[in-house]
DNA sequence: TAGATTGTTAATCGATTAACAATC
DNA sequence: TAGATTGTTAATCGATTAACAATC
């Protein structure tokens, strides 16, 4: 009984806020204009009014806004005042390099568990964490109250394993795998298609080639 | 003296078309409607004409799109007809998965050399490539005709390695470090800010928590 | 009080969807 | 030829920018 709906536009912007307020935080800045921040961040100053203004009055008239007043309402917004509980499925590289991202557990995201389908990396440890075999996937969930599952397989065994959480009441998935999920009303998935990225990437690079001279 | 611009909205369509096509490829299916199409991918039908229209006529009215032809169209598109030559920045457990995800390979990406500051790295084999210190960034970048660096460092160093890169003459830049990198005109950047798009599935977890009654 | 800067409305711009004529 | 489906124009929708009144 919250929230009108913000756009995704405007949700995709609010992690790079987060970042440059908590830099300005950092540097001991106390208030800053929209202008100010505008010039900073490359975007227009009107954006910025408008964005935070979907959140209804972050600022003050003739002053601006305090930076680490809207540094710590946009970390709200975004989740951040609370613990995730996450757990890993593949304990391949990526699900490995994951693991040990220690940044993300500064920011309340807490990996409680990684798990495998391959017997010979079970009870192999990682970082903190030991492999565990995908059997015991779903009383892990429940018996750590994980809200968070991260998908690093391959895609042939997403799908079935995005069904698995589900059934469990996860409703968020953070799926690498190259594969669309198809996941009831209610359940978010927010996918990192990395080849995607690269592709765009590449597709820029041959455009330019071509098109300049 | 190519190509009108085209919006960043539709490029960043044309990986996700790519895998659809690939897939219905490997099936054997020969020819698709912009109908049954959107049906598979959960987007209109006129969403997908008007994008490929934007590259100019790759159907045929009253049959529809080659699946092959279409997938083939694409894929020169995104600049996968040629290879492209990358070294990675940062043998840490993210250059790590990179170097090892061969699937890249496969599309045409091929990962040339990869680079650390740590001395106790240097030497080490990673898949089939050898760590090599940063000094011998720019004259590997010229001996190897590397086209896209990939960047998978901390963000307190990446700034820099950035500009030296831009200095070899480098255009494309695939960012993993959490920072902006301001690049002169021409030189492209493809960020992916893993912890942003974490904080998003936050974002939206959080919220459907509070509002659901 | 005067100056600064937000909050918010109005104008513009761009992207998506709908409709249909062209054509295979 | 008739039916199907594209290519493309027009209509709608949403997001961004500009402008300015409200107010600290």
């Amino acid at each position: 009984m919250d929230s009108k709906i913000i756009s995704p536009a405007v949700i995709g912007r609010l992690p790079r806020y987060y970042r440059y307020l908590g830099d300005l935080k950092d540097e001991g800045v106390e208030r800053i204009s929209s202008q100010e921040l505008s010039e900073l961040m490359k975007v227009t100053a009107s954006q910025i009014r408008q964005d935070f203004n979907n959140f209804g009055g972050f600022g003050q008239q003739g002053y601006g806004y305090n930076v680490e007043y809207l540094y710590n309402e946009i970390g709200k917004l975004l989740g951040l005042h609370e613990n995730h509980h996450l757990i890993i499925i593949g304990a391949g590289n990526l699900g490995r390099a994951l693991t040990n991202y220690s940044n993300f557990e500064n920011r309340g995201f807490i990996f409680e568990g990684i798990f495998d389908q391959n017997p010979a990396l079970i009870g192999k440890k990682i970082g903190e964490l030991t492999v565990m075999p995908m059997e015991e996937i779903e009383s892990f969930i429940l018996a750590h109250s994980i809200d968070i599952v991260v998908i690093a397989i391959p895609k042939t065994g997403a799908v079935a394993v995005a069904d698995r959480v589900v059934n469990c009441g996860i409703k968020a998935i953070w799926n690498f795998a190259h594969t669309d999920l198809n996941v009831p009303d209610g359940v978010v998935v927010e996918n990192v298609h990395l080849s995607d990225s690269l592709m765009k990437l590449s597709y820029t690079l041959s455009t330019k080639n071509n098109s300049v001279d």
